[in-house]
DNA sequence: CCCCAGGGCCATA
DNA sequence: TATGGCCATGGG
């Protein structure tokens, strides 16, 4: 079996990878044991399954599987150090958080947290459209739905490991089809639409990437059906690592600060960028340590 | 029965 | 440009 190894960076806590990864929701695209985490990823043509564990200083990846494609230890590496967001240094955001009443008691309590990216845009946008306007227990029902029917897996130890469909695939479907498995008529058509726009190059993630700033990407992806301010700043932070994105909107970042600042309601629009003047570039970091504190 | 979920589109004025 | 209805379902 093949096993490679990552030098863990300063301020960093598996154990807070491995609780936000688990969260008490079920998600089909990894399996969180007490110790590690098992998931498969797309890589070329096929399917690496791996197992993620730490020792003192370094977080070790096991290959589960034999794939065939080489250099597939340097993909892995770089997966992992990106989807736990490994090259990042904390201590500035840390360092803002000092002093804050409100803020300060989460980098204690969730000391090395760091975000957990989605490193596939696609999968990124379909979880989106799915968790719009719905509890997290039915959107993660939805996807396991999804991914189950049109996802393909590698079996290990008799448990089937899931990667997310290909647009290809989801892009042939009818709404009819989602509607089968419980998506209303407007998440299939969004998720359909977002299918097509990735199976077709439609986007053009460079261009993205090339914009000066995170608000002309905003506009930019605002421009795709299904897609709003949230969804956007959603995206940017999970799958760009943009620093700068505030989920406008967001049930659960509006409660965790309702709850942190002790407010009687949620937030308006001014007194949630009140709450993130200060952390100018460690927004999306916020946002993420906010998430942390629901459930 | 009510309201709200990690929203966004569309019709209306 | 602002507002309200609508979507589908489950949990509180």
């Amino acid at each position: 079996m093949k096993s490679v190894q990552v030098l863990k960076p300063q301020l960093y806590s598996f154990k807070e990878s491995l609780w936000f990864l688990d969260r008490g929701f079920d998600d089909c695209l990894h399996k969180v044991t007490p110790n590690s985490v098992i998931k498969a990823i797309r890589n070329q043509n096929e399917v690496v399954l791996f197992e993620l564990s730490e020792d003192n200083q370094h977080l070790k990846i096991n290959l589960l599987n034999d794939p065939k494609s080489i250099g597939i230890e340097d993909e892995l590496i770089s997966f992992v150090t990106e989807w736990l967001d490994l090259e990042r240094d904390l201590s500035p955001f840390y360092k803002l958080a000092e002093g804050n009443n409100h803020i300060q008691p989460l980098t204690e309590q969730y000391n090395g947290l760091r975000l957990i990216g989605i490193p596939d845009m696609f999968e990124a946008f379909c979880w989106c459209i799915i968790g719009q306007q719905i509890n997290l227990t039915f959107a993660h029902r939805l996807k396991t739905a999804m991914v189950q029917k049109y996802g393909t897996y590698v079996a290990h130890e008799g448990v089937k490991h899931y990667v997310f469909p290909r647009p290809e695939v989801l892009a042939e479907l009818s709404i009819e089809d989602l509607k089968a498995i419980q998506f209303s008529k407007q998440k299939a058509d969004y998720v359909i639409g977002l299918a097509k726009i990735f199976s077709e190059n439609g986007l053009d993630i460079d261009a993205l990437k090339n914009l000066p700033n995170s608000q002309k990407m905003i506009q930019e992806l605002c421009k795709i059906r299904g897609v709003g301010e949230w969804t956007a700043n959603y995206v940017l932070m999970k799958t760009l690592k943009r620093m700068d994105c505030i989920t406008y909107g967001d049930a659960g970042l509006l409660n965790g600060i309702k709850a942190i600042c002790d407010l009687d309601q949620k937030p308006n629009r001014t007194e949630l960028d009140e709450f993130f003047s200060g952390f100018d570039g460690w927004q999306s970091y916020l946002v993420f340590y906010i998430w942390r504190t629901l459930v």
